[in-house]
DNA sequence: GACTGTTCAGTGATAAAGTCACACAGAACC
DNA sequence: GGTTCTGTGTGACTTTATCACTGAACAGTC
């Protein structure tokens, strides 16, 4: 049974219609949803999970855009609904995921009749744009040491004390070159912040850095 | 008199309420439209001119994001009309520009009443989403040669022989150091693609780039 | 004209990051 | 066991970023 906020703010009458015209599908860790040049069938709403959208660029090189997991809107979809076009990015299922495709023509039915649906359509893509933005300068302007810390410290937040990810992943996470990212992390074991294993590392003592502005 | 081309796909009912409900203003070159932090009172249609938008990260540089021109519609404006949050860049008018704003209530009414403007604000959106990854890709993985040369020769596509722009305002938009930009330019300058004087960069003889994938 | 302050550009030194090439270790498969 | 594949480590080198400073070009004032 889907449950995303969005449906919660629909009238019963509408509510009642979109169940009725979407199916919730799981995907397992490591399925592709969609990949570069294909095209959009639907919006997929994300009941629970985690997915990350990552594209490939001219040069060859891969940069993970963003993540959408729990309550999510595939917001690149609309885009590809509305122009035609195909997508420009793909998307990774990490964690195994439930999501509900609304086909074009449901969707455009709720865009016309709910101005809650609307106003929710919107608030993602805003929150996507503010997040590409927020991206762009973090590439163009901060250091990858910095980074990677961030990047992990996040992780230890939620409380992951091992991590199974190779370095060419983690590379692509931050866009950087894999050979970047085993030096930086040599560097953190040295100091005795991680420890390293092939295809894993384990979040020993990472600290805040200070004053490195 | 208002000429925009979304306006152009409304009912004669909702096109005549609508330029009823709009004021078209004019904006020398150098005004802010709006800056970080600032609330948005009505959705910009940009009607001619150009406007550059760029943000200031927490390292304190700024760079370029994406520019409006004729027949634009601020995307971002969107983002702080729903979500009620403050713009997160800057926006500045390059050349003359004229635009209307649509104010809140009339841009709902629109979003209810016409498919049409719902489909033209989600191309918007979608096209500017796509801008966004491109242009991550770009500063994360391409060269700053190419990038700076790609600039100029795109200026000098649009037929423009002489670019009033100083160094700093050039590293604003590929989001370095001006040093960096002071150097590359030289580095033309030596090879005859240009020609440099204080503000100003001529352009003589850019070449296109041969095999530098 | 000379004097002053400001903005813009040039450049050396150094550090950080990206690229190229290759060695080697661990895992997987026969 | 051996072979193959994937992941990691590292040296050498290039490109880009940062810091610190110099001097040139321009505007305004006397």
């Amino acid at each position: 049974m889907a449950r995303h906020s969005i449906l919660d703010t629909l009238n019963d009458s509408l509510r009642k219609d979109t169940l009725a015209g979407i199916s919730t599908m799981r995907f397992p860790p490591g399925q592709v949803l969609f990949s570069a040049g294909e095209h959009c069938r639907g919006l997929p709403l994300v009941l629970g999970g985690s997915i990350k959208v990552q594209m490939t660029g001219l040069s060859g090189h891969s940069i993970v855009l963003y993540r959408m997991g729990s309550d999510d809107i595939c917001t690149l979809s609309i885009g590809c609904l509305m122009t035609g076009r195909g997508y420009r990015a793909e998307a990774i299922v990490e964690e195994e995921t439930e999501a509900a495709i609304i086909p074009r023509g449901l969707f455009d039915r709720l865009m016309d009749q709910s101005a809650e649906f609307r106003l929710g359509i919107m608030e993602s893509y805003g929150r996507r744009l503010d997040d590409l933005m927020l991206l762009v300068e973090e590439v163009a302007f901060h250091r990858m040491d910095e980074r990677l810390e961030e990047w992990l410290q996040a992780r230890a937040a939620q409380g992951q004390r091992t991590l199974t990810i190779t370095h060419q992943e983690l590379a692509t996470e931050l866009g950087t070159a894999r050979e970047v990212i085993s030096r930086l992390l040599k560097e953190l074991e040295r100091r005795g912040q991680v420890g390293l294993a092939r295809g894993k590392i384990e979040l020993t003592g990472l600290k805040k850095r200070s004053a490195t502005a």
